[in-house]
DNA sequence: TCTATATAAATCGTATACGATATAATCGTG
DNA sequence: CACGATTATATCGTATACGATTTATATAGA
């Protein structure tokens, strides 16, 4: 005989019975936190901020690309990525381009500046397995769950 | 005989061989924004964000605590910190009262209206559980390891 | 005791995030 | 072709984050 509102421990899950530290969202945030710490001195010699990175990842991936499809990638709208990209172009890494066909649209493209860029980064990733303390094996696995994890909040979000 | 400087493709890791998608960071950053659009409409109804949120988290756990305190626990300085809990101050749920014994510290206590609204966060860990689309305990699984690099990597930057 | 140092918060400047709105260009349908 | 609806970006206001500095207080050593 079971009982939907059964008292049994096992059965519930109150917030309250959860402390700070092992909430999901706050092993999260941290973690974010945290990983950008590690990236602030490795990009500080390249002049950009942690998002600008992800930006500019976004176009050494595919040049060209327009405002609203590196919001895609980035999951940012216009209002954050809009001053974003001006602060890129006035560094002198990419360009913003209204389109001629569609003048609604602007075409963010990399300048010369901002390809040579990538090569700077080049040992990152090993940067990066290196400070995070586990296997790259390991560190595959736990960035696909956490990427599957966020693709199925966006579904729940929506 | 292994050579480290090995161009066999196993042996290497460059950041350019890696896509967007596949960065840990990248996803990390996304699940944190993803995360935080889950809450938003749970917290909107409480009247808090989601920094708040974390910050009520920590005195509902313990009230009382100081500033210092509760900036060890979410890791953030009095520089976040005491804007945040000015707003919360403003809203009623807290108390800002400066120590007898030590003027220089700032100890934070829970209003009534503070303690009642952790009653209105009792769903709330189902309703993430819910929208992440895992089991219960992969969940502890994934915010275990999450947590874990967290520490790593703050181990690392430090 | 007096002062140099250390500590806890707060303040300031810059850069995200994001809801809401504005602006401009394009599209769809009559 | 006209014109309302849609789309792409930008602007504005508020709230984090955080490096650097400031202020006020407490402590330690000469």
């Amino acid at each position: 005989m079971t009982d939907t509102h059964s008292k049994d421990p096992a059965q519930r899950l109150e917030t309250s019975d959860i402390p700070l530290s092992q909430f999901l969202c706050f092993s999260l945030y941290s973690a974010n936190h945290a990983m950008h710490r590690v990236y602030k001195p490795l990009l500080q010699k390249l002049g950009l901020t942690y998002p600008q990175y992800l930006a500019m990842v976004a176009l050494w991936e595919q040049d060209g690309r327009l405002v609203g499809e590196i919001g895609a990638r980035l999951h940012l709208e216009s209002n954050t990525l809009t001053p974003l990209l001006k602060r890129l172009e006035s560094l002198g890494f990419v360009t913003r381009v209204r389109d001629d066909k569609d003048e609604r649209q602007v075409r963010i493209r990399l300048t010369g500046s901002g390809k040579e860029l990538k090569r700077e980064t080049t040992d990152f990733a090993s940067c990066i397995l290196a400070a995070s303390g586990i296997s790259l094996d390991e560190l595959r696995d736990l960035q696909a769950r956490i990427a599957a994890l966020r693709d199925n909040l966006l579904q729940a979000a929506a």
